[in-house]
RNA sequence: GGGCGCUUAGCUCAGUUGGCUAGAGCAUCUCGUUUACACCGAGAGGGUCGAAGGUUCGAGUCCUUUAGUGCCCA
């Protein structure tokens, strides 16, 4: 399910980040034999598109009244047509792997009908009306918004202490207002009828200045007494609260504005001024009339379009609304009992609030590109009805003289019905039954009211059914110090720019890699590089693998399981658990573990030890155990490559061509996800010995880097195992063991006791020793032993106290104590070694 | 005003149902390159987990208070 991004629009990293995470959950279930689809799709983007086009008529000195609505009209789609859905070829070259024919636009034909059908069913049902109420009107994009559409932001603004006459007394009143420009709408001031200050005054009348409009003094319970003077004036038709309590008290309601926000014939003198010129005139007039009482600094949250960030007119206006508490209960229920699931959960609580405290949805646009409402009017009977089609006649008196409304609906009515309306409802077809509802929606925090909680409502509505049982919600894109990429900030990053400069796979990889759940994740261009490196990595070691690969047949990969060797057990062990951790972190939206996952079994698993274990058979090596491990490698590398590919697209499938992968599937998109792989001949021993050699060749390799050894500077190391068992395996394992510690020779013995002083560090296989020329710089070498000594010490006594500590032993779970039990015993012996070591080297 | 995050190494962040010596990448320092990769390899240093209480045998993790910071809603 992909959210449609707006036709105007270019991929952000927003977006990036959103077509990622759907692009790899989609491939995944792909490559696990599924019947998936991915539906790309635009959104119309009505008042933002107008926007734009209305930009591009003004520099050719027009304006779309110039043009009228049908040539506007086509004038938008032909800007579609030529510069809309650029998001898409972007999209593709981030690897987004959509049903590309599936494409869908929110204007086509098949999603305008169903948005006519989706009007008119809730038309029928009375849950569509038309009201004159309160809204929020952009006086710039000159129409109506939801409550969603208004962005709240806090502004230092001013709280204007103003002064008004009470009629025939010489008492002033003092109110207090944000907008004092909406005074002149006054037609009542109210108190709270439990204020004893104001008792007196109830039932008065006051009179406006500047109008001289004589207004009542009314009580209402809304009144807040501590909020300023606990005297507020009232403008019904300018403010969401005076409204309703101009409809309690029967008040005039005084529109002051036109549509652009310019003050109209009810605002007497200030007529023809801007809102924002006349709030200035009108302080000037009153001060000099000395009515206003203070000005106060004052932080409050003040509306904006969320498309041009003009200041929010609150006011009177008749539009048409969506009655949404009927809707909202199904959509309540459906995630109070578990049937959908928000991930990180604490979303549920943000959906809950909303959709518990919600209000109608005001649908009507005041703007030409969109879907026009399907509301007809007679103009001879005055009927007024809903119609799927163009109707040809009223339905009433059979007359043709009738209009269409001539608003448009909000974008959102149509992208609510995305779920069922891309595969064809309100047609019942094989596509809508299969794929109805979806598994997974994948978005962002800032469109869950917008359009998930929508979807939620109207999937239920009309399907009976969810759209979809889970809902992940990613984290906001934010530049590295903290600020959400804006265009007006020039901070954002484009994702185009980093693909060009470190490949798409970078992008995507590196994206998952730091997207932790759920949460923000910040930016720069350096974070990248952890992608980038990655995959020449990878690449560097295929480039190692075909360079010994000469005659070597990747179809031929099934290797004898009673021959692996210690490493290559060590491998297939560590291949097994990434598989399974890296299904298990995904089957959970952890994505950054499941690419760490997938980091650290190439990197360090396959490059760091297994090929460098490798190097030697294979430059040295027979044929035969040249061509084992060589199966070996490429079975687990092959392996890896398709745990990789949902995150890296393009990188494996190369690497799946080039590696000759491809000779039964063809892409690498279609190979099979990889599950747990038979662990036949793998011994968990010996899969712990090899985690006890690679501790042995650290400690070896911490005396090179000690004493400054060069690579080729030669150096033979004792080693005294701790048991006979270990003696064994290392002696039989030493040639790995020579070239990884780059020594000489390698002496093992069980006994072994060092002749003089010799540099030493305890592994957990045993005790290693380096013979080197020269002197030992036997102070440091105590030195070190001694702090470590220190170290075994104060871990023994914090062991030992837990173990003394009866509530310990007794409560904690027996495996807990088990462990430091076990840790006891090892801290012991290995202290008793360091304190024999030392006392050696003090000879 | 209400709700939700975040605070862990110099930086950016992981850390799941409380349980081995708190991890990674970057940066820093040392050493290294005739044989996949300097977008590399080997190693080192670096953290009283924002503060204060509490629960617990045991707290980065749970609870309370508090400071700073960010987002959403009113």
């Amino acid at each position: 399910m992909i959210p449609p991004p707006n036709v105007t629009g270019i991929l952000h990293m927003g977006h990036a980040l959103n077509n990622n995470i759907q692009d790899v959950l989609t491939r995944v279930a792909r490559m696990q034999g599924k019947n998936t689809t991915w539906v790309p799709g635009m959104d119309h983007a009505g008042i933002a598109t107008q926007n734009v086009v209305e930009r591009a008529l003004k520099k050719e000195g027009k304006s779309r009244d110039d043009l009228g609505r049908e040539k506007f009209v086509e004038r938008v789609w032909d800007w579609k047509e030529q510069y809309g859905g650029t998001i898409q070829g972007q999209l593709k070259k981030l690897g987004a792997s959509c049903d590309w024919e599936r494409e869908r636009f929110t204007m086509d034909e098949g999603l305008s009908t169903a948005v006519r059908e989706m009007f008119c069913r809730l038309y029928d049902k009375d849950l569509i009306y038309r009201g004159n109420r309160i809204i929020n009107w952009c006086p710039r994009c000159q129409t109506a918004l939801s409550d969603e559409e208004s962005e709240h932001v806090d502004v230092e603004g001013a709280l204007y202490h103003l002064r008004y006459t009470v009629k025939g007394e010489k008492t002033k009143l003092v109110v207090a207002t944000t907008r004092p420009e909406t005074m002149l709408g006054d037609t009542a001031v109210a108190v709270n009828p439990r204020d004893e200050r104001y008792q007196n005054l109830i039932g008065k009348t006051v009179v406006l200045p500047i109008l001289n409009r004589e207004i009542p003094i009314v009580a209402d319970d809304y009144v807040d007494p501590e909020f300023g003077t606990g005297l507020v004036k009232i403008t019904p038709a300018h403010d969401p609260n005076d409204f309703e309590m101009g409809q309690r008290h029967d008040l005039e309601q005084i529109n002051v504005m036109t549509d652009a926000g310019i003050m109209n014939e009810n605002a007497g003198p200030y007529e023809g001024m801007d809102r924002f010129e006349c709030r200035k005139q009108l302080m000037d007039d009153l001060k000099s009339g000395g009515l206003v009482e203070k000005i106060e600094t004052h932080q409050h949250a003040v509306g904006h379009c969320y498309r041009c960030e003009t200041v929010i007119e609150p006011r009177l206006s008749p539009q048409w609304f969506v009655k949404m508490k009927p809707l909202a209960r199904p959509a309540i229920d459906a995630v109070n009992d578990g049937r959908i699931k928000f991930v990180p959960e604490r979303w549920n609580k943000t959906y809950m609030s909303w959709m518990e405290n919600i209000r109608d949805w005001c649908i009507s646009r005041q703007i030409w590109w969109g879907h026009r409402i399907p509301i007809f009017y007679c103009d001879d009977c005055n009927h007024e009805w809903a119609a799927r089609t163009e109707p040809e006649k009223c339905p009433v008196c059979s007359t043709g003289n009738f209009r269409q409304d001539e608003d448009v609906l909000d974008t959102w009515f149509s992208s609510w019905l995305w779920p069922f309306s891309v595969f064809g409802w309100p047609e019942k077809n094989d596509d809508l039954k299969f794929y109805y509802p979806s598994k997974t929606l994948v978005t962002g925090n800032e469109i869950i009211f917008f359009w998930v909680a929508r979807m939620v409502m109207s999937g239920l509505e009309i399907m009976d059914d969810i759209p979809f049982d889970t809902v992940y919600i990613h984290g906001t894109v934010r530049d590295d110090q903290g600020r959400k990429m804006s265009k007006s900030l020039g901070n954002s990053i484009d994702p185009l720019d980093i693909i060009e400069k470190y490949s798409s796979d970078a992008l995507r990889f590196s994206l998952m890699m730091i997207t932790a759940t759920g949460q923000d994740v910040y930016i720069s261009d350096e974070k990248f590089e952890i992608g980038r490196n990655f995959a020449t990595k990878i690449w560097n070691a295929a480039r190692f693998m075909e360079m010994h690969s000469e005659g070597f047949d990747v179809q031929d990969l099934a290797f004898d399981p009673t021959t692996l060797s210690p490493d290559d057990q060590h491998l297939l062990a560590k291949l097994n658990e990434a598989i399974a951790s890296t299904n298990d972190n995904l089957g959970r939206y952890r994505f950054n573990d499941a690419t760490g996952v997938i980091y650290d079994f190439f990197w360090h698993s396959y490059c760091d030890w297994y090929i460098e274990y490798a190097k030697p058979i294979l430059f040295k090596g027979s044929p035969e155990e040249k061509k084992h491990t060589l199966q070996v490698m490429h079975h687990a590398f092959s392996t890896a490559l398709r745990l990789l590919h949902p995150f890296m697209p393009f990188l494996t499938e190369e690497l799946w061509h080039g590696m000759d992968y491809n000779y039964s599937i063809e892409t690498i998109m279609l190979a099979e996800w990889p599950e747990k792989i038979p662990t036949e001949g793998i011994d968990p021993k010996t899969v712990t010995y090899v985690d006890g050699k690679h501790d042995l060749i650290r400690v070896g390799r911490i005396l090179r880097a000690e004493y400054n050894l060069a690579n080729k500077q030669t150096a033979v190391f004792n080693v005294r195992p701790s048991n006979a068992l270990y003696a064994e395996q290392i002696e039989a394992d030493k040639i790995s063991i020579i070239a990884l510690l780059k020594a000489e020779s390698i002496n093992v013995d069980v006994a072994f006791a060092p002749e003089g002083a010799m540099p030493s560090g305890i592994s957990t296989l045993g005790t290693v020793y380096m013979s080197i020329e020269g002197l030992v710089d036997i102070d440091a070498e105590i030195k070190k032993l001694s702090t470590e000594l220190d170290e075994v010490v104060g871990h023994l006594a914090n062991v030992k106290k837990k173990l003394a500590n009866e509530n310990f032993t007794s409560r904690a779970p027996k495996n807990v104590v088990a462990v430091q039990e076990k840790r006891q015993e090892e801290l012991i012996e290995k202290s008793k070694k360091l304190k024999k070591m030392i006392d050696t080297l003090q000879g």
